[in-house]
DNA sequence: TTGAAAGCGCTACCAG
DNA sequence: CTGGTAGCGCTTTCAA
């Protein structure tokens, strides 16, 4: 079932047909009618493959993240969808689940489906592949990773600053024996976090003690990761977490192991993904505006990716904490005052 | 840059291009190797739509969920995806977000991309849409919703079993005073575990009380229906909910006006999502095994699609009752005895 | 306003 | 083992 089949039913050439299944010229509308009709009543989907192929500029960009499960990259994917959705392009996702040779594999994929534009939402990168896609010719955003080169855009996050603004909220409060708790310790961007955690350590509380343990980037990662650590006979009063959803891992594994949050110790996530809100208690947080993120990801890859600058642009993103009731003064610190804020509130610290 | 480019530069045919990328037939070893220098050399990417238009069996599958922010869906798509990536398969995915228009685009476009297979895990149907997705000859699976027709195979799960143990459980504890909070009353499935619970109730506890509310499929409808079900005046000893994404804003609003679970209100859940263990309290739930379903759409949907029985088979997957600590006896009720089980079991009520 | 025909890049069949 | 070539289904000039 083809164009040929319509316009043989709609006694008109494939060309007609064509003309109107796109919408261009103006083809009398009797004969427009005569194909709408055909098209009905012979069920015709035309074929992408073929469409694609004959040379249209493609409506179609693509998404790699590295776990689908963590809500942070869904809600990115989600708000660039919105985006194209409006704006007649669709995309196309995949997950690497943080392993290379997936990223290669989605390269690949999306390379070979010509997609108009590609977003790599991952933090994991091999410089070659780096290379591969920059001679592809195809306008990139990495986010996270990855140097800046022709017809590739950086997003970064500011993660020195959201880090450094939870080390100086919790060592205002008196804490001074820090973990951390992360995941894929090789990758790039999970380090910057781990780093910027230990140099605003150095700057704002020298002699604090912090330990690290990592785990999975899942709920069950962050409950190992915490077990973990409790088992190894450290006792922190302040646990940072990568993110906010191996965060809510740790919340479980504390409340099992009978410690009070945030009396006994306290927790914090980043991202404010919406879960943050509805664990127990709701996290402190560094917020990274997603939404914010999948606009700007469309802005980039879509209509305008011919026009924009070709090279090398960098956007930042600047982060903010936001406290809520899984932080407060340790146990036996010395507090800051009366400091802990009513839930909810968004507020930096002084 | 295409084939032919390669095939210029390894000095062959664009035949013999195709067979090395494909790795058919035996090309000769060193006939081998040259070609395979020019495609790095060229960085050379196949164009998938002309590999596909060129008539090779489609090697995708699709599939159509409602709503991938929750987990449900999102767990079955992956432990398809597991299936297919094993297998050579790659996945689409579409998203309705309970849209009927959003369900007959996405369908129209898997249709377009010609698909090997189609799953749809949507709760919204249009028969018109059944029947052009039957015509257009791709096996398809249908989860939950729609009668079974060429070509389409169905899975549906047994909420009647599942609602009648929650149910069975619930009463026993001695409950009598029921709400239900659901989303988008108007489809199917969710009217069908709707229907469940109230049969179920006629049945074993002919005089409770039930009320019933809706919100949106999210953390945040979840919390707002419970948040209108408190302010309405009625005071049920225990909240069955849809699924336990809806289920954990449930607790977050009760927690919040300062009731206790389980010792004030009640709560259970449906699906047993991972969340379901890492909420607080955790919840009591029934289980639907997502990773079978994803893994039964793989068998159905990928090479044996066209051996496979080409007609209107149907499936039924059995839901189990998972008590946690959401679940006890209600404050005042004459309870069936000390029936609270330890965190994590999983049984069933006698 | 409409039709004829030339590709788009690749696979697969048929020769050699 | 390799090359030539006919499509796959659609868009898009170029003519009419």
């Amino acid at each position: 079932m083809n164009l040929e089949d319509v316009a043989r039913l709609a006694k008109v050439s494939t060309a007609t047909v064509s003309r109107v299944l796109n919408g261009v010229d103006v083809v009398r509308p009797g004969t427009r009618t005569r194909v709408m009709k055909a098209v009905a009543e012979l069920k015709y989907h035309p074929n992408l493959h073929a469409r694609s192929l004959a040379g249209v500029r493609s409506r179609t960009v693509g998404v790699i993240v590295s776990n689908l499960e963590n809500p942070f990259f869904l809600d990115v994917y989600r708000a660039l969808e919105v985006d194209c959705r409006n704006n007649g392009y669709e995309v196309l996702v995949a997950n690497t689940d943080y392993r290379s040779e997936q990223l290669v594999a989605s390269i690949r994929l999306m390379i070979g489906r010509r997609v108009a534009g590609l977003a790599v939402i991952v933090s994991e990168m091999e410089s070659a592949l780096i290379q591969e896609l920059t001679e592809s010719q195809i306008p990139a955003v990495f986010y996270d990773v990855g140097p800046s080169t022709p017809h590739i855009t950086n997003i970064r996050v500011n993660y020195k600053a959201g880090v450094a603004s939870v080390i100086e909220y919790l060592s205002g409060l008196g804490h001074s024996k820090f973990a951390f708790i992360g995941h894929h310790s090789g990758l790039g961007p999970i380090n910057e976090r781990y780093s910027a955690v230990r140099s605003a350590l150095a700057r704002l509380s020298p002699d604090a003690e912090l330990h690290s343990i990592a785990g999975n980037d899942s709920l069950e990662g962050g409950r190992q990761a915490a077990r973990s650590l409790l088992s190894s006979g450290y006792a922190p009063t302040a646990i940072i977490c990568v993110n906010d959803f191996m965060a809510v891992g740790v919340l479980r594994e504390l409340r099992e192991c009978g410690l009070r949050v945030p009396a006994d110790v306290s927790v914090t996530g980043f991202d404010n993904i919406g879960l943050s809100e509805f664990c127990y208690p709701p996290l402190t947080t560094v917020r990274i505006p997603r939404e914010r993120i999948g606009r700007l990801l469309f802005s980039i890859l879509g209509p305008g990716a011919q026009t924009a600058g070709q090279g090398g642009e960098e956007i930042v993103i600047e982060p903010d904490l936001i406290v809520r009731e899984s932080t407060g003064p340790p146990k036996s610190g010395h507090s800051a005052g009366p400091l802990k804020p009513g839930r909810g509130a968004e507020l930096r610290p002084a």
